[in-house]
DNA sequence: CTAACATTTCGATACTTGTCAAAACATCAC
DNA sequence: GTGATGTTTTGACAAGTATCGAAATGTTAG
């Protein structure tokens, strides 16, 4: 299996859980809304809406920087999240292929 | 969760295992080279490219048909599949969103 | 009907994963 | 420094999943 398709199944497979789904759902749309630059927010803000423990948010977020979908940052106390515009490229053209 | 996104969520999680995606990748190539109507292939010639056992294939099959992926049709003794174009349209349109 | 072929179901096993509580780590405010 | 707050790691457990061999099912050919 091609380098490329790896990558793919490794963003599928994070986005293939509700609560991962959600999670990046948030980070997304968070970022859409903010007027800060680079389209990041917070992590504990995000945590506030979904009703999981810390510890599985942040296996979670985990999964979907290692998938590639989303970079995260620290600031200071707070960690910031932000998806990675290029990944989401690479899976819209899978689909654009077909 | 919408109704929408856990049906985005089954396609996800169908697609992130690399043997159902390649079994789905199969079965769009094979669709697309395709001249006869309704661009379907038969299984018994996809299962002979994957080194994965029969049972296999056909839980993973099953899998994808669940998920809306795919559709399949008996032919007296063969199974023939074909790509749910609609569903994939569905998931081209969520990043498209983004 | 029987033999051959394509596919699915069943049963078992090894492996992965989602989740949480508790502890640890990081950073800031004081 | 201490305490408070945000995040991650660890350790554990339950639940889910991928895989296979064997058996069962469906279907056609002869």
């Amino acid at each position: 299996m091609a380098d490329a398709d790896a990558k793919l199944v490794r963003m599928f497979k994070a986005l293939g859980h509700p609560n991962r789904f959600r999670l990046f759902v948030e980070i997304l749309r968070a970022g859409e809304s903010s007027f800060e630059e680079g389209h990041h927010c917070f992590l504990h803000s995000i945590m506030d809406r979904l009703d999981i423990g810390a510890p599985t948010v942040s296996h979670h977020l985990k999964e979907l920087v290692n998938a590639d979908l989303v970079s995260t940052d620290r600031e200071g106390k707070f960690v910031t999240c932000r998806v990675n515009q290029e990944a989401l490229r690479a899976v819209a053209g899978f689909f654009d292929r077909t």
